[in-house]
DNA sequence: AAATTCTCCTGAAGGC
DNA sequence: TGCCTTCAGGAGAATT
């Protein structure tokens, strides 16, 4: 599923294509998406050259001089850059037809989103509210500590908290809480303002390492053939229930935690 | 305010 | 082999 990396990856891979093109038409094949994607979306979008790639947080943000078009890919969904005659293939819900290319949106799931705004996208509803951008400087232990003070449930929660850092999901917040050393189920309020510096940064190499290895599959998100598949990681403890922990060899704990599988070594974290 | 539960959806994995 | 059940999961919305 794709987390922050993953969307930066994909960022990074549609930019180049995308940076100056014109939008020529948007094809909506099936726009029952997390939210409906808006009927009216071709008539914002077309005509519109692309000013800018962004993101924020796992939000990608195509922005327009009318406005911009804020792309989501839940769980399951993906970009690519196809030619203009390629064949839509089972779950390619919404192209964005550009003179050359088409941006192809694909999503099994529709846990995703394409929705226009022609305002500031910051002051969109989904995008005001949210927290600290991981890699940007802002971003740190003293941030963490200090929004934690309130905070009775466990810190893994914590650092899965849209409005108190974005991008960390799952894996990473498991594989981040490992690094550190911090037990997942700890609560947030009792960690100190020294741990929560090893776990932002941990949080920040975790995911800047993933993005690393994501340019080395750039090209997996651009073309008609092959999946836009995303990267394998290299992980130490999600999905690693059972197996002998890198470190030191006791087996990777899983528990339930906010509704969430988190895996954790029972020796090496507390 | 913070924490918990529910919800969307499909594909993969497991059981028999 | 095949059918059925279970589960995973981002994150907003509703609820406590």
């Amino acid at each position: 599923m794709p987390e922050l990396p993953e969307v930066e990856t994909t960022r990074r891979g549609i930019e180049p294509w995308l940076l100056g093109e014109k939008v020529t038409g948007v094809v909506v094949r099936e726009g029952r998406l997390r939210w409906p994607v808006a009927a009216e979306l071709a008539a914002m979008l077309g005509g519109q050259r692309v000013k800018a790639v962004e993101r924020r947080g796992k939000y990608l943000l195509l922005r327009t001089e009318a406005g911009t078009l804020i792309i989501h890919l839940g769980m399951s969904g993906s970009l690519r850059i196809v030619p203009p005659e390629s064949e839509p293939r089972r779950h390619d819900h919404v192209d964005i037809v550009l003179r050359k290319n088409v941006l192809r949106y694909h999503d099994p799931r529709r846990f995703g989103c394409l929705l226009w705004t022609a305002e500031a996208p910051g002051k969109h509803p989904l995008l005001r509210n949210l927290g600290a951008e991981p890699l940007e400087p802002e971003f740190g232990g003293g941030l963490l500590h200090a929004l934690s003070c309130k905070r009775r449930g466990a810190v893994k929660n914590f650092i899965m908290d849209g409005k108190v850092v974005v991008g960390v999901g799952n894996i990473y917040a498991s594989e981040a809480l490992f690094a550190a050393g911090i037990h997942p189920a700890r609560a947030a309020c009792r960690i100190s303002r020294h741990r929560y510096a090893g776990l932002a940064e941990a949080i920040r190499e975790v995911l800047q390492r993933a993005i690393d290895a994501g340019g080395t599959t750039l090209r997996d998100f651009v073309g008609a053939e092959g999946d836009a598949g995303y990267f394998s990681r290299e992980l130490l403890v999600y999905g690693r229930e059972g197996a002998p922990c890198v470190t030191c060899g006791d087996s990777i704990r899983k528990r339930i935690i906010g509704q969430r599988s988190s895996f954790y070594c029972p020796r090496c974290q507390h």
